[in-house]
DNA sequence: CTGGATCCCTATCGATACTG
DNA sequence: CAGTATCGATAGGGATCCAG
């Protein structure tokens, strides 16, 4: 490991952005928690806009992460669902969430008062 | 699993936006690769600005991912480096990389054109 | 060398209103 | 229910200049 790979540093800074965009790790946290329509998504994800969702929703199936399927009831229905990328993604992600525990214990319950 | 926990699903979005800021990622990862000094990371993250550079660094070592270490020779030297948390992250994250060979092989050669 | 300050531009966000 | 269209506000980002 000594100098900078442009490719690798910029193939990894890529997938990091995608799922750091504003809502969408909350987004895939919620489907993967079986939120299939799009108002329970709406619903999980606290503070997320109609707008927002739907914009995310389509980047996410750009990328591959969440497939729509449209199920033609009346009305009709969309239901949302991870890839098998989007599975595999979630998995990696899991060690995050336990660093997480592991560094951030308490986000509101201040221990050091700065 | 049935509901999402909104502090979960909170903490988990603000730790993956903290690294999915611009160019964190390419800027950690540069630092883990000893990158220590302020025009080394520069160089080595293509396309960064010294401006973006220094803000991310300061919003880096808010986050108690990276340390500045300010060494007083003349000129005054300025080196960073990661903070235990940071090596652990990236630690973590490496998954990730796995996962993006696994399903991001060729970024830029298109095998099935849509 | 290591940044801080400023200007300006664009992307993005959130709220509201509207449609099939 | 599942979005889309539009709008104003804001924040992020790039370039440039300047300072310790």
């Amino acid at each position: 490991m000594q100098s900078i790979d442009d490719a690798e540093c910029r193939r990894f800074t890529s997938t990091v952005e995608v799922i750091g965009r504003r809502w969408s790790a909350g987004i895939l946290l919620a489907i993967a928690r079986d939120a299939a329509r799009f108002s329970e998504i709406a619903g999980a994800v606290d503070g997320l806009s109609d707008r927002l969702l739907a914009q995310r929703l389509r980047e996410l199936e750009a990328d591959d992460l969440v497939v729509r399927e449209v199920i033609a009831t009346t009305p009709v229905q969309v239901r949302y669902h991870l890839t098998a990328s989007g599975v595999d993604l979630m998995r990696v992600l899991e060690p995050l969430v336990e660093w997480e525990q592991r560094w951030r214990p308490s986000p509101a319950a201040g221990e050091s008062a700065e």
